[in-house]
RNA sequence: GCCGGGGUGUUGGAAUAGGUAGACAAUGGGGACUUAAAAUCCCUUGGGUCGUGAGGCCCGUGCGGGUUCGAGUCCCGCCCCCGGCACCA
């Protein structure tokens, strides 16, 4: 029977229509006596472009273990929503002059509508959109919690200025001292800002990574950033003074090699002892230089070292009882430590540059390396010397010495740091969610009463952020006056509102109870559905996005209102696709693929195979057209084996062992997220099958089914085309049997003396004698033994028969 | 500089408890069908070399060594690319 021509456009269509009339991908909250399964994909940002050829590769792949998982009686939790607050929206905005709502809102139906075309089993009944009222009320609640809690406080400190989007920035989003999304400049400039005690919870935030499945680099991404490192903290002396001057060390061992200190341009003692210093003009004309610069000038470029002495004023090394000078300079950063350190320039490279540069006596105090030619860096080899107490020990020795020394003087402590800081939580523009606190003469900050949530935001005339880089929302008097909540006195609101990673930090959260208004998520919808079982995203977003929802995750689970520590169970990263001239895929670069065109081209179908077959799911890959064809021509194929159908619900002899082994790569392969292979392994079963003329309905039966998650489309027109009860998606996915995944005769290679000499047929598990009868037969290796004597021979069982000779 | 991950045909990529390198695609070449084209199908497609032919031989997984009957895979020393961190004391 011939069947009529493959018509992707029409059959997509049909099967959208029925799951959506149908609903047969909702997850379902009454019935909950199947185990769950929660798979979550990031939110997209709904942009005026459009969704991007990338956005597939992350839903397809999650598509897969969706329906599949579904197969296997789960009941799936797989939603989808916006990312609706931010930047180009705003921009767009302010440009057009609509209003970002308006903007916000066309752009999501778009996004809409082209993920329908895809055929995802998207959950649509939990949609969730941040810049939604009834979202971010439970956004302003989650903060007002840290507030109360006293991890939302208020800091006058320097920011990263982006002097473009005229925007606080935080350090994360500076990348290579410009601004990660405008690509602007970056300069510091002081600002009253929201902060969030995010380094409370940094030693958690690295132990708990222990709980979860993520791909190892993503873990070490997250340890690296938190940067915990173990050491001191010594106590200085300062000269004519009672004043101690604090740093932190890792080298404590190298106390006696301290030849003089530093500080960061920024430390408070300055000003403190402003009156000692001799030269107040030069180090204050030093200070202004440092705070012109951006934080990318201090750091990035810095390769001389600079500084000033400050004369006046010296320490004292408490090992040595020497006094030693203090100098300030901006290799030495406020923001990290105390902003001060003892520098010991025999045995650290930074110091020893300074110490050459400016003439400050370098002192060995771990023998090995030769301090006069480069710092002795190496921890495992050195010996110290010139160290009093400390002479003679390794250096790990020596470290736990000085620690004990220090604790019984009362000089100093054994202490951790972190490099990371607290997280920058206020952005001066109109597009975010307004935090909800009001300013009170009397009665300082106060939240916004819980019942008066949502603090809406107001319509403004005009988006831009005023010179002062203060939010269009303080232009409005009507809206930024009112009365304070504790004491009815007059009180103004905070204008600035949230970033962007605010709402995308409890997403996950809300999908669990989309619907609710009087709470975030009921506790037993979390009970249930929480943790995400498997979180797929960019690469991209594995470190910040990640450690900001994984803190409030934290938070809230302190509070009791969510059940699990961790909100992720695993977490996997797809690579980014490129254009077709590898290069990333950009407007300006005018190699951006439109996946409208895709879909009209070849339809959905081939678009999700060709996403997953295109190359290994974590790495960067091109797009290729011609790639693209091939998968269609496969789909092709798969249709045409309609033409082919034999009766038989089993497996034909001949297929049996193909089966089997098909069945158990694609269902392994999905699992490791081998997408390419597991459809490579289905293109060899149809290709083979072709080749054998026909097809069981038995073994088109299975074939649907491991295709159907990857071409959902296609595979239940064919499943209905050829008569089989129900749907795909209400069967249950395919079983092998391991002992039918091997074939009786198998082929064993011939070596001889490491060379390939033939190849011969023999039973599986064949003895070595009964294998050497076969091998000692073929033609080539008779060839190659000849006049030869056989010293060793190798046989490993269905595998390899190797033979030596001499 | 430190920490990860990689270098395999013309291209995207397969293959790691060490065991037939190049699965599956894409390109290129040849052929069938067609008035022709598209589509489809078949053959071929790492390099070199010998042979009329069937077929054989040699080389080949970034480079140089090593271990082994056997190395893309393990070990030592390099080179290059990608990602992350980076004056973090």
């Amino acid at each position: 029977m011939a069947v009529r021509e493959y018509n992707p456009a029409e059959i997509e269509k049909k099967w959208q229509d029925i799951w959506e009339k149908e609903g047969v991908f909702r997850a379902s909250s009454e019935d909950k006596t199947k185990p769950k399964y929660y798979a979550l994909i990031e939110f997209p940002y709904p942009s005026g472009e459009g969704l991007h050829v990338g956005h597939p590769r992350s839903y397809t792949a999650l598509d897969i273990i969706a329906r599949k998982r579904r197969m296997e009686g789960y009941n799936v939790l797989y939603p989808i929503g916006y990312d609706a607050f931010g930047l180009p929206t705003e921009n767009y905005a302010i440009k057009h002059k609509i209003h970002p709502k308006i903007v916000t809102e066309k752009n999501i139906a778009r996004f809409r509508q082209q993920l329908k075309s895809l055929g995802f089993s998207f959950d649509w009944s939990r949609e969730v959109n941040t810049s939604d009222p009834s979202y971010y009320k439970w956004t302003q609640w989650i903060f007002l919690k840290l507030f109360e809690k006293g991890l939302a406080y208020k800091a006058e400190i320097p920011i990263n200025w982006c002097t473009s989007c005229k925007i606080g920035l935080a350090n994360e989003e500076v990348v290579g001292g410009v601004c990660e999304r405008c690509g602007g400049e970056v300069v510091r400039k002081v600002k009253s800002q929201w902060m969030l005690r995010i380094t409370a919870y940094a030693q958690r935030l690295i132990d708990d990574l222990d709980l979860v499945d993520y791909m190892e680099k993503i873990k070490i991404q997250q340890r690296n950033w938190i940067g915990r490192s173990e050491g001191a903290e010594v106590l200085f002396s300062i000269t004519g003074t009672d004043k101690k001057l604090s740093v932190f060390t890792t080298r404590p061992d190298t106390l006696f090699g301290a030849t003089y200190m530093v500080l960061s341009p920024e430390h408070p003692l300055l000003d403190e002892e402003k009156d000692r210093i001799e030269n107040w003009d030069e180090v204050q004309r030093y200070r202004e230089l440092a705070a012109k610069k951006s934080e990318f000038e201090r750091t990035e470029i810095a390769k001389e070292k600079t500084g000033v002495p400050l004369q006046g004023l010296t320490a004292i090394n408490p090992a040595t009882g020497k006094e030693i000078p203090i100098w300030i300079s901006d290799y030495v950063l406020m923001s990290y430590g105390t902003g001060a350190i003892m520098a010991v320039p025999g045995h650290d490279t930074r110091d020893w540059e300074f110490a050459k540069k400016f003439g400050l006596p370098i002192v060995e105090v771990v023998a090995g390396g030769d301090v006069t030619k480069e710092a002795f860096v190496d921890t495992e080899t050195g010996t110290m010397v010139n160290s009093g107490f400390l002479n003679g020990l390794q250096v790990l020795e020596a470290i736990e010495k000085m620690i004990a020394w220090l604790e019984e003087k009362g000089l100093g402590k054994a202490k951790v740091n972190y490099k990371l800081r607290d997280w920058v939580f206020s952005r001066q523009h109109y597009w975010g969610e307004p935090i909800p606190l009001v300013y009170c003469e009397k009665c300082g900050w106060v939240p916004v009463p819980e019942d008066q949530l949502p603090v809406t935001l107001p319509d403004v005339e005009n988006y831009v952020p005023n010179e002062e880089g203060e939010s269009p929302l303080a232009n409005l008097s009507e809206w930024v006056n009112t009365t304070c909540p504790a004491c009815g006195g007059p009180a103004k609101r905070e204008t600035d509102t949230m970033p962007n990673w605010a709402g995308s930090s409890w997403y996950f959260l809300r999908y669990c109870d989309p619907h609710n208004d009087n709470e975030f998520a009921n506790l037993e919808e979390l009970n249930y559905w929480t943790p995400v079982d498997w979180y797929n995203g960019g690469m991209e977003h594995t470190t910040l996005h990640l450690l900001y929802s994984r803190f409030w995750h934290k938070f809230l689970y302190d509070l009791g209102c969510v059940p699990t520590p961790e909100p992720y169970m695993k977490r996997t990263s797809h690579g980014m696709i490129l254009g077709e001239n590898h290069e990333k895929m950009s407007k300006s670069r005018g190699n951006v693929i439109n996946p409208d065109d895709i879909i009209n081209e070849v339809g959905a179908d081939a678009f999700r195979v060709y996403e997953m077959f295109i190359g290994a799911f974590d790495q960067a890959i091109p797009w290729s057209q011609q790639g693209l064809k091939g998968c269609r021509r496969f789909l092709d194929r798969v249709w045409r084996l309609q033409d082919i159908v034999v009766d038989g619900d089993g497996y034909s002899p001949k297929f049996e062992t193909a089966m089997h082994r098909t069945i158990k790569k694609v269902s392994e392969d999905y699992e490791r997220m081998k997408f390419n292979t597991a459809v490579a392994a289905m293109m060899t079963l149809t290709n083979d099958i072709h080749n054998a003329g026909s097809i069981t309905r038995g073994e088109m039966r299975t074939l649907l089914m491991l295709l159907n998650p990857v071409a959902p489309h296609i595979t239940e027109e064919m499943w209905q085309n050829l008569g089989f009860p129900g749907t795909i998606y209400r069967q249950k996915w395919p079983t092998w049997d391991e002992a039918k995944t091997v074939e009786d005769m198998v082929e064993v290679a011939v070596q001889v003396n490491g060379k390939l000499r033939g190849v011969v047929n023999v039973a599986r598990g064949a003895s070595q004698e009964e294998a050497k009868a076969v091998v000692m037969e073929h033609e080539a290796v008779q060839r190659a033994l000849l006049g030869k004597n056989v010293v060793k021979e190798i046989y490993i069982t269905d595998r390899i028969y190797s033979i030596v000779v001499k």
